[in-house]
DNA sequence: CGCACAAATTTGATCGATCAAATTTGCGGC
DNA sequence: GCCGCAAATTTGATCGATCAAATTTGTGCG
């Protein structure tokens, strides 16, 4: 255990606090014999100077926070791992750490904040959903505090709304559109979409962007016939595909991978073997139906869906907070690197994928 | 924004900093006419006093740690968002605060250990999942650093092993023994264990389970013929479940849901509407496949499946870190309550589900 | 009334780092 | 050899809390 201090090492050492302060701090001011005596020093010791004393003195906790949600849908929830996963270790590698909090509602987590950042000392924060005229970001932008929202702004009426705070998202529109594009080029032209029935800007979103490609490629006369909601379930998945079915669709883009499953597991049953393997339309082996998310479940199904890239996002996230906390320090001192976009629209990926074959057999 | 200190605060008040910080920390030191004007003051301030500072002085961060896992197989690891959420949540009521931090290895996790030991100030850590003969367990015991583990200590050979350090742990054989009592109720008998090939020691412990259940049933003739080994796959269930049925199997339990939900897929396939429904041998509606883990996949699709207590181990854990930091100072004191206790074996419980019923009509 | 002794409160030192200012060292030029 | 000036290093103060010891206040009793 390194019971070493800046004052103990720097008496072994024969220099003063200061120094090895500097060398860690502002190598350019010492000299660069003394530096490297320092620094070997350092790493011969072992030492690491305290964060609570540095902390306590810089007004720097080199520490986020980020609220988490309860477990709610899960089964579309299970990318917040992926998310959480990256963050950490963008965070880690930039020299902060992450700190979890729960909050029952966004009121509740604007006093979280408050009590965070008293107590704790939070340098950010890092936002999940972003909601029309969200209460969150009001607070944090008049307080001054630096955070990035993984969502885009939407204002009251639910559409995309401009604001000057930094932000990420996911282009769900893009995605769908290339989900549309990829089901006409295996031949299909009655393409469904099937969406929630909240009247949520997300997914307000990702129907646009199937509109945008069905008419883009004319056959836009029956978007209002071919467009169906449902609630965010499997079965809601399932009833909706029926609808979808019967009024000839012969391949649907999901919402979610719920709702894809759901579809998956009717037309399945509706049709066993037939509809799922690209029939009747595309060629063998496509599957007919995409999700939102590419959950592991559509992975472990062998269900299409579209990915968001959660792992960029989380690292430009990090590199927004990162970056203002710098540059109110250093910015123009060093130049540092070229500021990361404030705001962030990255395209999703649609993974294609072909159905388990489950007809075979091959037991271990 | 509160700019209060202690200092600030006494001065305003007319009393000392050591008074404010004892109304706080040790009440009963201070006259309870005081101890109101005082309390009623920082309540009418919104003083919160700086950790860092605290942690400066008193050496305590009340901050524990837990490792992020990359987010592996993801269907199954879906439970860890549970997990994580209620740690986060009983952390914060007992006054503690949840750091999260990322490590490739075993031996890394050790390295961040002692970074963050160091750094940080951590005050204890939270593992989850232990291994047989686990270096992150031996490092933490001999240095005398708090944590507890989710996951039951395993020696070399993979046994359940004493240790004295504290755990908690989920009863696997215990849920797959009631899964099969369920069954039995239902009418099978020919009841088939679909598990891990790897040779886990939480995969040997669930089949004991059902070993043991279908000894005491009078069905222990055929054990070696019904349990079989697959991959933690899909696919891997499918076929596993496909060699099961073969062998008569008219129900079976499984070690993961990803194993359950092959199973489920492939029966359905091979006999639409029956297997599934509890035919050949139970009562019809009820499900002949139980999963493990009872993730959002079973929940959606209506399969039965063990389901984990993580909320109440997560509970626990913090109970038995807190009352270890707490115990340190303030043992004997306070007499604390009953301590909880430190090795913990919670039972899982089966939820039973209808599957559903995707033969019915009902578009939105 | 005063004294002993406990209760209540205050004061000075400290945790381990950084900041700001003071001091020492190094070096070229006259 | 001495001066000035920049580079390198050191010193004292400080961040905001708690600890330990000192001091003041309060109470019972001879």
């Amino acid at each position: 255990m390194s019971r070493h201090t800046l004052a103990s090492l720097a008496s072994e050492l024969g220099v003063s606090r200061q120094t090895i302060s500097n060398v860690l701090n502002a190598p350019h001011k010492v000299k660069p014999a003394t530096r490297e005596r320092v620094q070997a020093a350092i790493a011969a010791a072992g030492y690491r100077p305290s964060a609570a004393a540095r902390q306590l003195r810089t007004q720097r906790s080199m520490n986020f926070g980020m609220r988490l949600f309860p477990a709610t849908d899960g089964i579309n929830g299970a990318i917040l791992d992926r998310f959480l996963h990256a963050l950490t270790e963008a965070a880690q590698s930039a020299g902060y750490r992450l700190t979890l909090f729960c909050a029952d509602s966004d009121e509740e987590e604007v006093r979280q904040y408050e009590q965070l950042l008293d107590v704790a000392g939070l340098d950010g924060f890092i936002l999940t959903s972003s909601r029309p005229d969200d209460v969150r970001t009001h607070w944090l932008g008049e307080r001054g505090t630096p955070f990035a929202v993984f969502g885009r702004p939407w204002d009251a009426a639910g559409h995309s709304a401009p604001a000057d705070h930094p932000w990420v998202d996911v282009d769900g529109a893009a995605g769908t559109e290339e989900a549309v594009r990829m089901l006409l080029t295996q031949g299909h032209s009655r393409i469904g979409f099937l969406g929630w029935h909240t009247g949520s800007p997300v997914g307000a979103d990702r129907r646009q962007g199937w509109e945008r490609a069905m008419t883009a490629a004319g056959h836009g006369q029956d978007l209002h016939v071919l467009g169906v909601e449902a609630e965010d379930t499997v079965a809601g998945g399932a009833s909706g595909a029926a609808l979808l079915a019967s009024r000839g669709a012969t391949a649907m883009v999901c919402s979610s991978d719920s709702l894809a499953l759901g579809a998956m597991e009717k037309l399945r049953e509706a049709q066993p073997g037939a509809f799922l393997s690209g029939q009747p339309a595309g060629p063998a082996g496509r599957a007919a139906i995409v999700g939102f998310d590419d959950t592991p479940v559509a992975a472990a199904l062998g269900l299409s869906s579209v990915a968001q890239p959660v792992e960029e996002a989380a690292r430009h996230i990090i590199g927004l907070l990162t970056h203002e906390l710098a540059g109110k320090a250093a910015a123009a001192r060093s130049g540092a690197g070229a500021p990361p976009a404030r705001q962030l629209l990255l395209a999703p990926r649609v993974v294609e994928r072909i159905p388990l074959p489950l007809a075979s057999p091959g037991p271990s």
